[in-house]
DNA sequence: TTAAGCTTTCAACAGTTGTTGAATAATTGG
DNA sequence: CCAATTATTCAACAACTGTTGAAAGCTTAA
C-alpha cells in the first residue's frame, strides 16, 4: 500500500488541483487531467466538489485560515514586544513575509504550490482582485494599519503604493517562475524564499521610509 | 465604413487577441472568440499565424522591438547625461520605467493591453521564464549592468534579488488588476501608471541603496 | 444480516475545441 | 483585359470539454 492510498481521494483531488492549478492557471487544467493525477474517475471530483470553479474555490480557500492565523499571530507577536510606538516597518514587513517562508520549510511540497495559486490569482486580472479580497483584505487591513502608525508622516495614498510595490516583489516571489534563477546564472534560485525575503525586507523597509517621510505635500 | 474596416483583418486578429490573451491567459481564450471580436472567421487566424501558440508569440513579439529601443534609448540619454561615473540608481530605474508609462499615455489602448500580457508571461511558471528570456534579457541585462556600475559596493547576487523586487512591483502594476483600487478604496488606481512609477523609482531606489551598500560580506 | 447512507465508477450527453482542405472572393502584376 | 497570387470563407473532422444519472461498491450501525 503506497502512501497515496492512505490519503482519502478527496484529499488527493484537492493536492493534484492545487498543483495544476498553480503550474497551468485555471483554464489551462482539465478536470480529466485532475482524475488521473489523482487515480480517480472524473466524476468524482463533481461528487466531492461540485462545478470546476467550486473545486478551485475549494483548494484556494482551504489552506487560506491556517495562513492568516500564522500570519496575524506573526504580527500580533511584533505589537506585544514593541512599545507604545508600536513596531518598526522592519518588524511588520518581517511579519507578513517570515511565515510563508515557515511554510515552505515544513517540507510540505503542497505549501509551495498554494503560494504560486496565491501567485497566480493576485496577478489575474479583474476576478483575482475579488478573489484576493475576499480571502485576504481583513490581514492585509491589519497590516497596512500597523504600517501606518510605524509612518505617521505619510499620505495616505503612499502606504497603499508602497504597500503595492511589496505585493508586486512578494507576489513574483511566490509565483516561483525561474526567472531571476536565469537571469542571474544561478546566483539566486527562486526555489530559496528565505534568501529572496533576506533581501525583500530591508529592500521594503528602505523604500517605505524613503516614500512616506520624504513626501509630506 | 467604420474605422474597424479600414485596418487590415490581421491587424483585427492581433489587437482582439492581444486583449483577450492579456485578459484572460492563453488558455482562457478560444480562437473562435479572437475571431468573433475580429469580426472574422476563424480559419483565418490559422491562415496568417499558424497554430495558435504561433498566434501568442505573433502578438507577444509584435511590440517588443518599438518598446525595447524606446527604453534603451532612455538608458543611453542617461548615460549621456552622466559624469564618467554613470547614471545614479534612480535615473537608471527611471530609465527602465518611464518609456511603459509614455507607451500608454500614447492613447493607444493596445499598447495597455500589451503591458498586461507581459505581465501575465512574466508570472506564468516555467514557459513564461522562456519566453521572458527570449524578448527581454538582452535589454535587462543593460539595465542590471548600469545599476551594477551606480552601486560598486553591490554583492554579485544582491543586485539581481533587488531587480527581482522591481520587477515583481511592475510586473503587478502592469497587470492592472484593480486590487489596489479597492484596498485603498480609490485613492489609487491601477491605471495610473504614472503615480504608480512616482512612488516606484524612490520605492525601488532606496531599496537598491539600502540592500547594496549595507550588506558586504 | 440487513438496510441505509455515503463513496466511487461507468457510460453517455451535448457542446466546444484547434485545425485543415477545398471552394470562393479580392487583389495584384503584366 | 487576363492570369496568378493572396486573402477569406465554408464545412467538416476527430478529439476533448464539463456535467450528470444510474449503477455498483463500500461502510456503518442497529
Amino acid at each position: 500500500m503506497t502512501k497515496a492510498d492512505t490519503i482519502s481521494k478527496r484529499n488527493r483531488i484537492l493536492n493534484i488541483a492545487e498543483e495544476l492549478f498553480a503550474q497551468r492557471g485555471y483554464d489551462g487544467v482539465t478536470l480529466r487531467q485532475i482524475a488521473s493525477g489523482a487515480n480517480v474517475d472524473v466524476a468524482l471530483a463533481s461528487y466531492h466538489f461540485g462545478k470546476k470553479l467550486d473545486l478551485f474555490n475549494a483548494v484556494f480557500e482551504r489552506r487560506a485560515e491556517l495562513l492568516n492565523a500564522s500570519r496575524l499571530s506573526a504580527l500580533r507577536l511584533a505589537q506585544d514586544n514593541a512599545n507604545k510606538k508600536g513596531p518598526s516597518v522592519e518588524q511588520v514587513i518581517e511579519a507578513f513575509l517570515r511565515p510563508l517562508e515557515i511554510a515552505q520549510e515544513s517540507g510540505d511540497e503542497g505549501w509551495k504550490n498554494y503560494l504560486a495559486l496565491i501567485a497566480y490569482v493576485n496577478n489575474s486580472p479583474h476576478w483575482g482582485a475579488l478573489m484576493m479580497s475576499k480571502i485576504f483584505d481583513e490581514l492585509v487591513n491589519e497590516f497596512i494599519a500597523a504600517l501606518r502608525k510605524a509612518l505617521p508622516n505619510a499620505k495616505h495614498e503612499d502606504i497603499y503604493w508602497c504597500y503595492h510595490n511589496l505585493s508586486g516583489a512578494l507576489t513574483l516571489t511566490l509565483a516561483q517562475t525561474g526567472r531571476i534563477d536565469k537571469l542571474s546564472k544561478g546566483a539566486c534560485r527562486s526555489s530559496d524564499f528565505r534568501a529572496a525575503y533576506d533581501v525583500m525586507i530591508p529592500f521594503a523597509a528602505a523604500g517605505f521610509r524613503k516614500v512616506c517621510k520624504a513626501r509630506k505635500d
